[in-house]
DNA sequence: CCAAAAAATGAATCATGGTTCACTTCTTGC
DNA sequence: GCAAGAAGTGAACCATGATTCATTTTTTGG
């Protein structure tokens, strides 16, 4: 008899899949989805290209492992602030909001990735199933906050997705770097456009 | 003496020119510009690929004129709502939000191409000049409002892409198709969150 | 140390799709 | 009709980057 998995081969190929993630991670902030290469993710964690692919089928799952990754990671954060229970439903979803700007600020590039990069079929349904928590997270609040009557009625589904996109085209979009606007005033200015949207009454009260 | 270029010959260079863009504005909305393929553009317009590239340099030139054009088209719609001398600005506003979001419903591939669809260096460029007038043309309109008092202070660079943002997000992006909302009503919502977002006095006023 | 089996390697291969260019066809003025 | 020159052609070429696989290195139990 001879080779027999053991644990601390395991454990060590356990090891070098959370490198390989977490080197895709730092890649993947760099360089988006659309410039990680397998041979330069191989170099940067001192591998043979060929290694990657004994430990994901293809390009296409590892992107698809980083992209949930990456998730987790996102969606706790929010997720923190949405569930402090004592504070008001109001209050909360501007910390989320806050959170997922400040987030989002901080690694441009992943936010970037996550929300709206391109990619093939298989990430975008990672993609689609990521918007769905955050969709979830923030629908869920509102509806929360119209059931205590500390929102107005409205549809949540769509509020929540126009929240996301108005904090991401605003701070992460294309033109967003061009106009140099302080970062904090540009989360504050963004979180404030949405409370906004999402508490006013009518339009009546203008 | 012989071959000169007559009024026959540009006209017909033109007409081709102009069938090139076309085409390939189609095709835009079907596969979007990372589907765009030189020969299979070729082929929609009954030529050979090599013909392509005695109209454009290159696929990046094609793919800048064809955003161009796109972008024409688009700005002029919203920006005739945007200038109705007569109607109040939040209502122009609330116009111009309105055919923005129907274009992209009926054209939701191009709108996702202009607006996020990432591409080579060439397009980023054309695309940060067609967001800088969809910018423009709400900030004026969101300033001139501020000034008339019709609206409420206000960065109005931050609102107006945030504008576009919440749109984007709720009507076209990815997870926008899995809900079947009804899209007369997503444009509604939307569009309200926006007015709202804009309009709004202040929270206190809950 | 050995044989068995897995893990790692990285150069060679393959796929995709943009670009070129030698050649053919068309247009023009005489 | 002809020569000059442009327009059009599309198969061959090239660049990029993912994937494979024959070979080498490690690991393991006896």
């Amino acid at each position: 008899m001879a080779y027999r998995e053991t644990t601390q081969i395991r454990q060590r190929k356990q090891a070098t899949q959370e490198n390989i993630l977490s080197n895709a991670l730092t890649l993947l902030n760099e360089v988006g989805f659309s410039g990680l290469q397998m041979a330069s993710l191989a170099k940067r964690c001192n591998l043979a290209t060929g290694t990657l692919y004994r430990y994901f089928a293809n390009k296409e799952a590892l992107c698809s492992a980083v992209f949930e990754h990456a998730t987790n990671i996102e969606v706790t954060q929010v997720q923190q602030q949405l569930s402090a229970p004592e504070k008001p439903i109001p209050e909360r979803i501007a910390n989320a909001l806050t959170t997922f700007a400040k987030r989002a600020l901080r690694a441009p590039v992943t936010a970037w990735a996550l929300i709206a990069e391109p990619v093939e079929p298989a990430v975008i349904a990672a993609r689609i199933k990521y918007r769905e928590r955050y969709a979830n997270l923030f629908a869920q609040a509102i509806e929360q906050g119209i059931s205590e009557q500390s929102l107005p009625p409205q549809n949540s589904a769509l509020s929540s997705r126009a929240l996301v996109g108005a904090i991401a085209e605003a701070l992460i979009g294309p033109l967003a770097h061009q106009h140099e606007l302080e970062p904090n005033s540009a989360i504050l200015e963004s979180v404030r456009f949405c409370l906004q949207a999402i508490t006013a009454r009518s339009h009546s009260c203008v």
